[in-house]
RNA sequence: GGGAACAUAGCUCAGCUGGGAGAGCAUCUGCCUUACAAGCAGAGGGUCACAGGUUCGAGCCCUGUUGUUCCCACCA
C-alpha cells in the first residue's frame, strides 16, 4: 500500500480478514520448537461449543493474545493452542431444548441418536466459535486445535480416571450430592448457586410412642418428614434426657422413630430437636451414620414424591406434598408454630431449578490427598496468582475441599470406563472394555451409563492437549505452559483442578502464572447475561469500531483482576485512538518522499533529543509493564505516549524542520519521524494488532515485513537523553503558559501577536534555540527573547512557566477587544429590536386595528435595522482579523 | 459465621516500592491551523468516604468507623 492510498480516516473492517488470511496461511501461528530456547506457551481456556462468542471470550482471548504477540516479538518460540470443550451438562441442555421444539425427547431416540445429533451440533457450533476468535485477532495455532472429546483427550481421560481408581482415590458411593431434577442429574458442590429466599420455619409435634407429648421439631421442609427416620438431639440438652434411646410417632405415617443424642444440635436453635432425614440432608445423612439409622428416600429423580412417602403422597410434586403435609399436620392439631424464615436455598447454576440434596450412588474423586501438594505448590512459589490475592480464594476453597462428585447421568461426555459384571456383580475399570469378568468369565457385563464431569477432562487441558499421556515432544517442550488467563470466577471450576491434576499426573505445575482478569459487566455494571438481554455482541462492535478498538477498550486502563464495563463510549474512544495513529502514520508516510537516511545521533537538536529520549522511556514503561503481566498500564503507556508525546508535541515540532529549507535538518527530522512511528507501531501491535500491520507494511526501506514477525522494541543507551527531556519540558511548559494567555485575550488566528520571553536562570539559550517552535507551537505573529535584566515599559499581561515567563504587551490588541466588545453589544440591541417589531408584525391584532403607516414604520424598521446589523458584523469580522 | 475487595472530578475508572492528584467521557470557550473535527488549543470542576495514628512528607502504610460489592460456608 502506498501512502497515497492512505485514507483521512482508518475504516478497519474490511482489512481486517484479509490480513487475518495472510497470517495464518504463513504458517506464522506455528511455532518452532528451538532447543536452545525458551518457550513461552499459553494453552487457550476452551470456549464451550455451546454458542456465540461472548463479551467474556473476548476478554480472555485479547488478554491471552497481547502475551503471546509480545513474547512471540520477544524472538521466544510461542504457542498458543486453542481448543473447544463439550460442555457435557450445557450442551446437552441445548440439544434437549432443539429436540423439544421438534417434539422429540432423549428418551425417545436412544443414545447413539442422540450422540450423533450433539456430534453434528460439535461441527456446526465448534466451528463457529473459533471463526469468531479468529475475527478478534487471535494469532492461536490452528494446527494444534483440540476438542477435549477427541481421541488424545479421550485417552488422557480414560488414562487418568484408571490410573486415580487404582491409587484407591477415585470410589463409587452411595453419598448425598445436589441432584436437578430438570437436568436429572448429580452436580458438583460448586455447580449449586445460593440465593437467600423467605420462607416458613414450621414447628411439628412428633407425639411419643407411649401417647406422651413426645418432640416438637421445626423444619424448612416438612414435606422431608416423610422419609424421617429419627429426631436428633444435644446430648446434654436437660429438656430431652428423658427422650434420649425413646421413639417417637412419627406423625401421617404412624412410624415409630429413635430419638437420638448427637453433638452436632444446636440446642439454641429452633426447638434444639432436629428432624432426621438421612436421605435428603447432607447433614441428617452423616448424624445417621453415625447413629445407624435407617435411610429412607422418598423421592424420585424428577423430584416428586415416590412410594416410600406413603400411597397418600406418591406422585405428588414436592410443592404439592408440601401443601398436603401441612393440611394434615394442622388438621391433626400437630402443626404447633409457622414462624418468618430467610434461608439459602440451592439451585441448578445451568437452570436455575431448585436442587434437591439426596442419596445417590455416585463416583466421587477423593480430594484430600490431591489438594495438599496443590496447596503447597502456590505457597512455594511455583506458580504465582496475579493479583496475588486470589491465590486466598484459592486456599480458602482447597483447604476445605470435599470430595468431588464426578459422575453426571448424562449422555454427551466421556463414559465413565467401569464395567459390571452381571453374572457375579463385580466392578471392572479398565481402559478397554473388556470381554469377560475376570472373575467369573462371564461376558454379561455392562458399561456404567453415566459420563464424567465436564471439568474432569478440562482439568487436564493443559497436558492433555499436548500428547499426554504418551511422551511427545511438545509435551517435553511446551510444558509446563507459562501462563493462564481466565476470569476470577472459574478458579475452582478449573484453575484449582488443573493444578491438582496436573502436579499429580505430570509432577510439574501445568502453568507457573495465573492471570486472573475481571468479568464483563455493562455500562450499569450489571453482569451480562441472557436473561437480562444486556450483552454486547463482540462481533457487532467490530463491525462497528474495529477488532482493534474492541481489544484496546477491553484492556486500556483496567487493573488487573478487576471487573470491566463495556460501552460504546468505550469502543469510540479505543477507535478514535486507532485514527489517530493511523493518521499520525499517514502524515510520516506523506512527508517521507523517497529513501529516508539513518537517525544521525551527532546531529540530534533539542526535540528530536526529546522524543528519542521519550521513546527509550517509553519501550522500557511498557515492555516491565507486559513483563508484569500488568497490561492495562501498558496499554495506557503506549496510548500517552503515541497521542500526548508524539501526536501532540513531536510532530508538530518536526514541521519547522520538514516544511523548511535545510535539506541536513529535513532529511534528520524524516529520520527521527520513522524511528518513532516504526518503534511505536510495534509497542503498540499486541493490542492493535491489525492497523499495525497495515501500517508497518508501508513504511519504506524493508520490503513490507510483518509488524507480527518483527522484533520488540529495545532501548539503546545512546538515545537517552535526561537533561535534554527536562529542557524541552521547560520549553513546552512555557508554550502551554503562553496559550493560555492568548486564549484569556482571546487572541484570533491571524491577529498580530507581540510576545516577549524573559529566560529564568539558564534557560535564555534554550528559549533563544526555540524561538522558531514557539512561534509555531504557540500562535504568536514576533518573539523576542529579553536579557536577563531588561526593562519592558509597556503594559503586559504574564504567564509564568517552568523556563521563564511570557509577556505579551497589551495596547492595541486590548483596544480591538474593547471595540469588539461595543460593537457586539450593540448589535445585539439590534437583534433585539427587530425580534421585538417581528412580534409585533406577527400579532394579528396590532396588525388589523394600528393605524397602516404604524405598520409600515414597524416593516421599514426592520429592514433599516438588518442592513445597520449586517454593517456591524462586517466590521466585527475585520477586526477580528 | 469466615474471607476478600472497593469508596479519588458530574459519570466510568487509572494511580508501580510513600514526594506532581490524573485519563476517557461529559461541561464551557475559541479554532475546518495543508496528519487527524473520530481533530486542535484553552478553561472550569476533587477535604482522594469519615476519624485517629506513623512519617520531614500519606490517595498509598497502621487502627477504628460508616457505606457498597463479591466469594465461601451454612443451623434444621
Amino acid at each position: 500500500m502506498a501512502h497515497t492510498d492512505m485514507e483521512k480516516t482508518f475504516s478497519p473492517q474490511q482489512q481486517e480478514q484479509a490480513i487475518y488470511e495472510a497470517w495464518e496461511r504463513s504458517g506464522a501461528f506455528t511455532p518452532t520448537r528451538e532447543p536452545g530456547k525458551q518457550s513461552y506457551t499459553i494453552v487457550m481456556p476452551p470456549p464451550n461449543i455451546t454458542g456465540q462468542l461472548h463479551m467474556g471470550h473476548a476478554v480472555d482471548v485479547t488478554l491471552q493474545d497481547i502475551l503471546i504477540r509480545f513474547h512471540r516479538m520477544l524472538g521466544q518460540p510461542t504457542l498458543w493452542l486453542p481448543g473447544t470443550d463439550h460442555a457435557s451438562i450445557a450442551t446437552e441442555n441445548r440439544i434437549v431444548e432443539q429436540m423439544r421444539k421438534e417434539g422429540l425427547t432423549k428418551e425417545g431416540i436412544g443414545r447413539e441418536a442422540f450422540l450423533a445429533r450433539a456430534w453434528q451440533w460439535k461441527e456446526e457450533y465448534g466451528g463457529q466459535i473459533t471463526r469468531q476468535l479468529r475475527r478478534l485477532g487471535a494469532s492461536c495455532d490452528w494446527s494444534r486445535e483440540r476438542f477435549t472429546m477427541d481421541e488424545g483427550c479421550s485417552r488422557a481421560v480414560t488414562e487418568v480416571f484408571v490410573r486415580l481408581h487404582e491409587q484407591g482415590l477415585i470410589y463409587r458411593g452411595e453419598r448425598i450430592i445436589n441432584w436437578c431434577p430438570v437436568c436429572r442429574t448429580a452436580l458438583s458442590d460448586i455447580e449449586v448457586e445460593y440465593e437467600e429466599k423467605q420462607s416458613k420455619l414450621w414447628h411439628i409435634r412428633y407425639p411419643g410412642a407411649d401417647g406422651g407429648p413426645g418432640v416438637v421439631v421445626a423444619t424448612t421442609r416438612p414435606e422431608t418428614m416423610l422419609g424421617d427416620t429419627g429426631v436428633a438431639v444435644h446430648p446434654e440438652d436437660g429438656r430431652y434426657q428423658h427422650l434420649i434411646g425413646q421413639t417417637v410417632r412419627l406423625p401421617l405415617t404412624g412410624r415409630l422413630i429413635p430419638v437420638v443424642a448427637d453433638s452436632y444440635v444446636d440446642p439454641a436453635f429452633g426447638t434444639g430437636a432436629v428432624k432426621m432425614t438421612p436421605a435428603h440432608d447432607p447433614n441428617d445423612f452423616e448424624i445417621a451414620s453415625r447413629h445407624n439409622l435407617d435411610i429412607l428416600r422418598v423421592m424420585n429423580d424428577d423430584g416428586s414424591m415416590n412410594e416410600a412417602a406413603g400411597a397418600d403422597f406418591a406422585g405428588m410434586s414436592g410443592a404439592q406434598a408440601r401443601e398436603e403435609v401441612l393440611k394434615r399436620l394442622t388438621g391433626e392439631g400437630l402443626l404447633v408454630k409457622t414462624e418468618d424464615y430467610t434461608h439459602n436455598v440451592g439451585s441448578c447454576s445451568r437452570c436455575h431449578t431448585t436442587v434437591e440434596p439426596l442419596i445417590s450412588r455416585q463416583w466421587f474423586l477423593q480430594m484430600k490427598e490431591l489438594a495438599r501438594p496443590a496447596i503447597d505448590a502456590v505457597h512455594e512459589g511455583q506458580l504465582r496468582f496475579y493479583p496475588e490475592r486470589f491465590a486466598h480464594t484459592y486456599f480458602n476453597w482447597m483447604e476445605n475441599i470435599r470430595d468431588w462428585c464426578i459422575s453426571r447421568q448424562l449422555w454427551w461426555g466421556h463414559r465413565i470406563p467401569a464395567w459390571y459384571c452381571d453374572s457375579c456383580g463385580r466392578t471392572i475399570v479398565a481402559r478397554q472394555a473388556p470381554d469377560t469378568c475376570p472373575d467369573c468369565a462371564s461376558d454379561r457385563l455392562r458399561q456404567d451409563e453415566d459420563v464424567l464431569d465436564t471439568w474432569f477432562s478440562s482439568a487436564l487441558w493443559p497436558f492433555s492437549t499436548l500428547g499426554w499421556p504418551e511422551r511427545t515432544e511438545d509435551l517435553a517442550y511446551f510444558y509446563p505452559t507459562n501462563t493462564l488467563v481466565t476470569a476470577y470466577d472459574i478458579i475452582f471450576f478449573w484453575v484449582a483442578r488443573m493444578i491438582f491434576s496436573g502436579l499429580h499426573h505430570t509432577g510439574q505445575v501445568p502453568f507457573d502464572t495465573v492471570l486472573i482478569h475481571g468479568i464483563v459487566r455493562d455500562e450499569q455494571g450489571r453482569k451480562m447475561s441472557k436473561s437480562l438481554g444486556n450483552g454486547v455482541d463482540p462481533l457487532e462492535v467490530i463491525e462497528t469500531y474495529g477488532a482493534d478498538a474492541l481489544r484496546f477498550s477491553l484492556v486500556q486502563g483496567v487493573a488487573p483482576g478487576a471487573d470491566m464495563r463495556v460501552s460504546a463510549e468505550r469502543s469510540e474512544a479505543a477507535r478514535n485512538f486507532a485514527n489517530k495513529v493511523w493518521n499520525a502514520a499517514r502524515f510520516v508516510l506523506m512527508n517521507l518522499k523517497g529513501e529516508v537516511g539513518s537517525v544521525d545521533p551527532a546531529q540530534l537538536n533539542a526535540a528530536e533529543k526529546w522524543i528519542l529520549s521519550r521513546m527509550n522511556r517509553a519501550i522500557r514503561t511498557v515492555t516491565q509493564h507486559l513483563q508484569g503481566n500488568d497490561l492495562g498500564l501498558a496499554a495506557q503507556a503506549v496510548y500517552d505516549f503515541a497521542w500526548s508525546e508524539f501526536c501532540d508535541w513531536y510532530i508538530e515540532l518536526a514541521k519547522g524542520d520538514l516544511f523548511g529549507d535545510d535539506a541536513a535538518r529535513q532529511a534528520q527530522a524524516r529520520a527521527v519521524l520513522l524511528t518513532v512511528l516504526s518503534a511505536l507501531l510495534r509497542l503498540l501491535h499486541p493490542f492493535m494488532p491489525f492497523l499495525t500491520e497495515i501500517i508497518y507494511k508501508a513504511l519504506p526501506g524493508q520490503g513490507q515485513a510483518s509488524c507480527m514477525l518483527s522484533e520488540w522494541p529495545t532501548a539503546h543507551e545512546a538515545l537517552d537523553f535526561p537533561r535534554e527531556e527536562q529542557q524541552m519540558e521547560g520549553v513546552m511548559d512555557l508554550i502551554r503558559a503562553i496559550r493560555a494567555v492568548r486564549t484569556e485575550l482571546k487572541v484570533q488566528p491571524g491577529m498580530k501577536a507581540r510576545l516577549l520571553l524573559r529566560p529564568k536562570e539558564g534557560w535564555a539559550q534554550h528559549l533563544l534555540d526555540a524561538q522558531a517552535s514557539f512561534i509555531r507551537l504557540a500562535g504568536v505573529s514576533s518573539l523576542r527573547v529579553l536579557d536577563l535584566d531588561e526593562q519592558v515599559e509597556e503594559k503586559t499581561v504574564s504567564a509564568v512557566g517552568l523556563a521563564g515567563e511570557a509577556l505579551m504587551p497589551l495596547g492595541e490588541l486590548v483596544d480591538i477587544q474593547k471595540e469588539i466588545a461595543r460593537l457586539m453589544k450593540d448589535a445585539q440591541t439590534l437583534r433585539d429590536e427587530i425580534a421585538r417589531s417581528r412580534g409585533k408584525l406577527a400579532n394579528e391584532g396590532f396588525v388589523k386595528k394600528a393605524p397602516p403607516a404604524l405598520v409600515q414604520a414597524e416593516e421599514e424598521k426592520i429592514i433599516t435595522n438588518q442592513g445597520m446589523l449586517d454593517t456591524l458584523s462586517k466590521r466585527i469580522q475585520e477586526l477580528s482579523r
